[in-house]
DNA sequence: ATCCTCCCCTAC
DNA sequence: TAAGGTAGGGGAGGAT
């Protein structure tokens, strides 16, 4: 069952403060409320609130900024101001600047090379303009690089006739010092709908000889005083209907009445009936006939007004195109009381009808792939686009780190506050009034009684939801959640607005520029929603301060807000909702029982319908019952923090103080819309896509993290096709996490984790309906970067040392085992440690030093490598028989070499089934390889493998359709053995899963003499190296022979074999006992080493890993990932090179 | 006891 | 057509 999202705007507590003013019937509630002062709390704040209804209205309008979008006028005006200052600036400091631009005036849709910044410093330079804001009656040219097909409409519609022109049009001019044609240069996907040359050439044709500025495109006259000095636009001294180009006023989808919706569902249900695609139709051809006329202001040349054209993002997601025009065309709509008017619906049914025409049709094919993960390659990132809730959910971060030094000053003040509501504290709870409504809505005073909604559609039969609803629009009972479908039926008159989240943004930024202005106790809560803490502030009067800034944020943002003030948090909030819309509502502490005796509990902080229910369910349906109930009796039936949440809340008590936001514990991106996949293609590239975008977040906040957390929804079995378009429907939530050892926020890295992550969940990638990657366990980011970039193998293999004769890793080693600091540092892993390994990376040549210990060394902030260090010093503490000196060595060996590891092989540092192993194994190998080995996996699993540590290649979904895979009993023996199997056994299972490797190859091609050398060539290389006592003398001796082997294969090959592998392998197993010959084991191994990839060294690591006696998960972990290296490595090799080895078979 | 995973619930 | 996200917290149950 999908829940209803009561979300978005300030309609999220619709339930409860719509019973509070149902009483008021189908009226005016604001003037109910205002009048009345908020019942009996006749506050000063009231008394604003109240006499200021009418009043403020008025003053609105008089003000010098009253009408639309003053402020943002204000704002736009700046802007011109400034850049002109800049251009005066700049020309005046160069004196090669021309006037080459002069005329000319760009607007920048969407990401460009060069970019919208380089592109505004060469109109700086050059004469031009740059308008951050498009209108068209001061832009010349649109610049534009590529646009998705969503957008091509949407420019279509809005250029009205300007030239669309790629960006190397300006650079061009540049480099030939001349205005070139835009003609050549025109963007190739709009071409068809470009200005024909005749209308500009010729100057003349409908539009274009129309505007005075845009009909002077190539040709302006020098003299066009437009641009010759940094005039304010004209259009902003013009009446209402065309200032304020940059207030974002959205054209509404003024609605017309609807006569065919008939499909009616319950408040909140969203399995309502089908759409009923015959009015659709009706619609449609309604529209194709009369509609897509341009309307606007009579002059007919605009044509745009769908949300897609309207909506354009915000900060740092996408441009800003707006449209005067537009809004005008509402507003004459609504001025002509044309709301029910068919002659304006059809303009906004325009866009979606039109697909259906002849010239539209390719477009309409794109765009409707791009409604889900189905043939858009950027579905991902256009979703998040127009995703109200991703605005809702980002914005935190956004505000963070915004107003980041703002909200350090509070850090300090708020642990002092750490009292009850026994002390004098006041807290001010404020929140703005149906937030995106009336952002949208602040220029349209005409339409501030009226009946609107946001939304991303206003197809009357569709299934779009409302985000946000005005006070009129609430009292038919629409509601945020609510499909369009349903409001339409509601309130056929409903004006249906598309959302402005860069007008959200901006002015959220102003509410909380005042707030902090106010008061430096500031806790954001959302972007129209706060708690001030005015406990130790100055002001005597907290209504009146109240009063002020609300007063003051309407003044500037033109949107009204409404307040709370009680002593805690709690009540301050609840206080809110009586104060609701436009007033405010003190709560004393005398008032606080009675407030709550009769309060429903759902209106209590952390009470949602499942709690509200379940309250229910034991006859607990207000405070007042609630707090009849023991703290045992709730804790026992809620949980124990539940319990005590609800005891205390339903007395009003709460500890909770106004604080700064803390720092974030996740950051993650998840879709559950329009997502569908055909094959498993398809569900990678989108989890690749969902992956940068988690990547990039991480980048942005300067967070790496450890944990991965990857969701599915699955649709469920018996699951009928969701009622709301390209929903998720009803859907199994399935979660797998993983913890890697270095945090990371790598693209790369994330991605392959995540994609190990989705093939353990063994999907039908069919029924995926949503999927959604979540990254926790953070470490810092530029520590991680710094101790990753000193540690890469990559960097050793790069540098001078690496190409050197040989390197110091002995020596170092040698070095600080002598200076006898280490045993301490085993003892106690800690900040002394880090510091000993940063002198140890100075005193080696070689980059293997660059250790990268966690520097924090505390346990709760311990990270992989710090456990890992931890269990080498118990290793270390609980093996006295071996030499500590010895030992010592290793463990930093040990260490290092797990730091290399971590760092040059992210990704694979993972927990990895042996399923999962065999799948990646198998994933690299060639079709038809892969294909005979999985024929064999099970015969030589009973016949060469433990029982215990069979495969299961049934993990990876490309090996599932070979019937091939193994049984739920041998998997779950398998992973349980995996995770709890004691280090010893892990050792075994590790040799005897090598053997089995080999045998698995050797039986394969048995057939073949080549092969069948080869495998006695491992077989023997094994068992002779493993024959070999501890005797140093052996060693020696060993070394020598294994040697002068190496040294004839290396001058015969640039990388190792193999049998080199194998034989380094086996050496440097011996490492942890000898550690006395290092010196010697390296003038042979290394140069290997150097010569070759990272996997060598997973290899070599493991054996040393083997020494140190690591325990515990941290030891199968580890051991995991090398085997993971290792057989990668084995297994490519040994086809890669299958002849190369028989070559070498002869040698032996 | 404490931690971890896999959920679910909640607010915005 | 339509853009059902994000993040924190808590509970159950199991591992250590």
């Amino acid at each position: 069952m999908t829940r209803s999202t009561n979300s978005g705007g300030s309609s999220k507590r619709s339930g409860p403060s719509s019973s509070l003013h149902g009483s008021a019937g189908s009226g005016n509630k604001r003037r109910k409320t205002k009048s009345s002062g908020g019942g009996n709390q006749q506050t000063l704040g009231m008394a604003w609130g109240a006499s200021s209804s009418s009043a403020c209205r008025s003053s609105f309008r008089s003000s010098p900024f009253s009408d639309f979008g003053s402020y943002m006028s204000e704002k736009n005006r700046k802007l011109q101001e400034q850049f002109c200052a800049e251009a005066t600036c700049s020309s005046n400091g160069q004196l090669s600047l021309n006037a080459l631009f002069k005329g000319v005036s760009i607007f920048v849709d969407g990401l460009t090379v060069p970019s919208c910044q380089e592109l505004r410093v060469y109109m700086l330079k050059y004469g031009g303009r740059l308008e951050n804001y498009f209108s068209r009656h001061r832009v010349t040219h649109i610049i534009c690089s590529n646009l998705p097909s969503s957008k091509i409409k949407n420019i279509r519609s809005f250029s009205a006739g300007l030239p669309v022109v790629k960006p190397n049009w300006i650079v061009d001019c540049i480099a030939c010092n001349k205005l070139l044609s835009w003609v050549p240069y025109q963007l190739d996907q709009l071409s068809d709908n470009q200005p024909r040359m005749s209308n500009f050439f010729g100057l003349q044709g409908g539009l274009i000889s129309e505007e005075p500025s845009s009909g002077k495109i190539d040709a302006l006259p020098e003299n066009d005083h437009s641009f010759s000095k940094c005039p304010i636009p004209k259009d902003l001294k013009l009446p209402v209907a065309s200032r304020g180009t940059e207030s974002r006023g959205h054209g509404a989808w003024a609605c017309g009445e609807e006569e065919n919706v008939d499909s009616l569902e319950d408040k909140g249900d969203l399995k309502g009936k089908a759409v009923e695609i015959a009015e659709e139709d009706s619609i449609s051809k309604q529209t194709e006939e009369g509609g897509c006329v341009p309307q606007e202001f009579g002059d007919g040349s605009d044509n745009s007004s769908n949300a897609a054209n309207c909506y354009t993002g915000y900060p740092g997601r996408a441009e800003l195109i707006d449209r005067d025009t537009e809004k005008n065309s509402s507003l004459m709509g609504s001025i002509n009381g044309s709301f029910t008017k068919p002659s304006l619906s059809t303009v906004n049914h325009c866009p979606k009808q039109s697909p259906r025409t002849s010239t539209c049709s390719d477009d309409t094919e794109r765009s409707s792939k791009g409604h889900s993960s189905l043939g858009d390659p950027n579905f991902v990132e256009n979703f998040f686009k127009y995703s109200r809730l991703h605005f809702i959910g980002t914005w935190r971060s956004r505000y963070r780190k915004r107003f980041s030094s703002i909200s350090c000053r509070n850090e300090g003040v708020s642990v002092l506050q750490a009292r009850d509501d026994d002390g004098k504290n006041i807290i001010i709870h404020i929140d703005m009034d149906c937030f995106f409504v009336s952002v949208v809505i602040r220029n349209f005073p005409e339409l501030q009684d009226k009946p609107v909604a946001i939304c991303h559609s206003d197809n009357p039969g569709g299934t779009a939801e409302i985000s946000s609803a005005n006070y009129p629009a609430r009292d038919y009972g629409i509601k945020a959640g609510m499909f369009v479908r349903d409001a339409k039926a509601l309130c056929p008159h409903l004006v249906i607005f598309p959302y402005n989240f860069e007008a959200y943004e901006e002015v959220a930024d102003s509410f909380y520029d005042i707030l902090h202005k106010h008061c430096n106790k500031v806790q954001a809560v959302s972007c129209d929603e706060a708690f001030l803490d005015m406990t130790d502030s100055s002001v005597e009067d907290p209504e009146l301060l109240a009063s002020l800034i609300r007063r003051e944020i309407f003044e500037t943002t033109g949107c009204t807000a409404s307040a709370g003030i009680a002593r805690n948090m709690l009540m301050a909030r609840l206080a809110t909702r009586n104060a609701k819309p436009n007033g405010q509502f003190h709560i004393t502490l005398e008032m606080v029982d009675e407030y709550l005796r009769e309060l429903p509990v759902k209106a209590l902080p952390g009470i949602g319908y499942v709690l509200e229910d379940r309250l229910r369910q034991r006859d607990i349906l207000t405070c007042g019952q609630l707090r009849d109930r023991s703290k045992e009796f709730l804790q026992r039936e809620f949980g124990l923090k539940t319990g005590e949440m609800l005891w205390s809340y339903s007395r009003g008590m709460s500890t909770r103080m106004v604080g700064t936001l803390n720092e974030s514990k996740s950051v993650g991106a998840e879709v559950n819309w329009g997502v569908r996949f055909r094959d498993s293609k398809d569900s990678k590239q989108f989890l690749s896509n969902l992956c940068k975008e988690v990547s990039s977040r991480l980048q942005g906040c300067g967070l790496q993290g450890r944990k991965f957390t990857l969701k599915i929804k699955k649709k469920r079995k018996d699951a009928d096709e969701p009622v709301k378009y390209m929903g998720c429907g009803d859907c199994e939530n399935l979660s797998h996490t993983t913890t890697v050892p270095t945090a990371t926020d790598e693209v790369d890295v994330i991605t392959r984790i995540a994609i190990q992550l989705f093939g353990s969940f063994n999907l039908d990638v069919k029924d995926i309906r949503g999927i959604g990657l979540q990254v926790s366990k953070f470490e810092n980011a530029d520590a991680s970067r710094q101790a990753r970039g000193k540690a890469t193998i990559r960097s050793w293999l790069t540098s001078d040392s690496a190409t050197g004769e040989t390197s110091n890793i002995s020596h170092h080693i040698v070095d600080r085992v002598g200076k006898g600091s280490k045993m301490q540092n085993m003892k106690e892993p800690s900040n002394e440690l880090h510091s000993g390994s940063t002198s140890a990376a100075s005193l080696s040549r070689g980059k293997l030093v660059g250790l990268s210990i966690d520097q924090r060394g505390s346990k709760d902030s311990c990270t992989g490598r710090g456990d890992y260090l931890d269990s080498c010093s118990h290793s270390a503490a609980s093996n006295l028989e071996r030499m500590e000196v010895e030992r010592e060595g290793v463990n930093v060996l040990t260490c290092e070499a797990a730091a290399h590891i971590s760092a040059s092989m992210k990704t694979d540092l993972m927990p990895l089934s042996l399923s999962q192993i065999d799948s990646l194994v198998l994933q690299q190998l060639p079709e038809e390889v892969r294909k005979s080995i999985i024929q064999m996996l099970p015969a030589h699993r009973d016949q060469s493998m433990p029982a215990a540590t069979p495969s299961n290649p049934a993990q990876n979904g490309q090996l599932q359709s070979t019937n091939q895979s193994f049984t739920n009993n041998q998997k779950s023996a398998l992973e349980e053995d995996l995770w709890t199997g004691s280090p010893p056994l892990w050792v075994d299972k590790f040799k005897m899963r090598n053997c089995w490797v080999l045998n698995t190859f050797a039986d394969m091609y048995g057939q073949s003499e080549e092969t069948s050398a080869l495998s006695r060539v491992l077989r023997h290389l094994i068992s002779d190296i493993s024959c070999l006592d501890e005797n140093v003398s052996d060693w020696d001796e060993a070394i020598l022979d294994i040697s002068k082997l190496l040294k004839q294969y290396i001058r015969l090959k640039v990388e190792l074999d193999i049998e080199e592998m194998f034989i380094c392998f086996r050496l440097l197993k011996r490492l942890g006992l000898k550690s006395k010959l290092f010196q010697q084991i390296e003038k042979v191994v290394y140069p290997f080493l150097q010569a070759s990839v990272a996997e060598h060294y997973g290899v070599v690591t493991w054996t040393v890993l083997q020494e140190s006696n690591l325990t515990g998960r941290k030891q199968v972990w580890w051991v995991k990932l090398l085997i993971h290296k290792s057989q990668i490595y084995f297994m490519e090799n040994i086809f890669d090179d299958l002849k190369r080895q028989c070559r070498l078979c002869k040698i032996v």
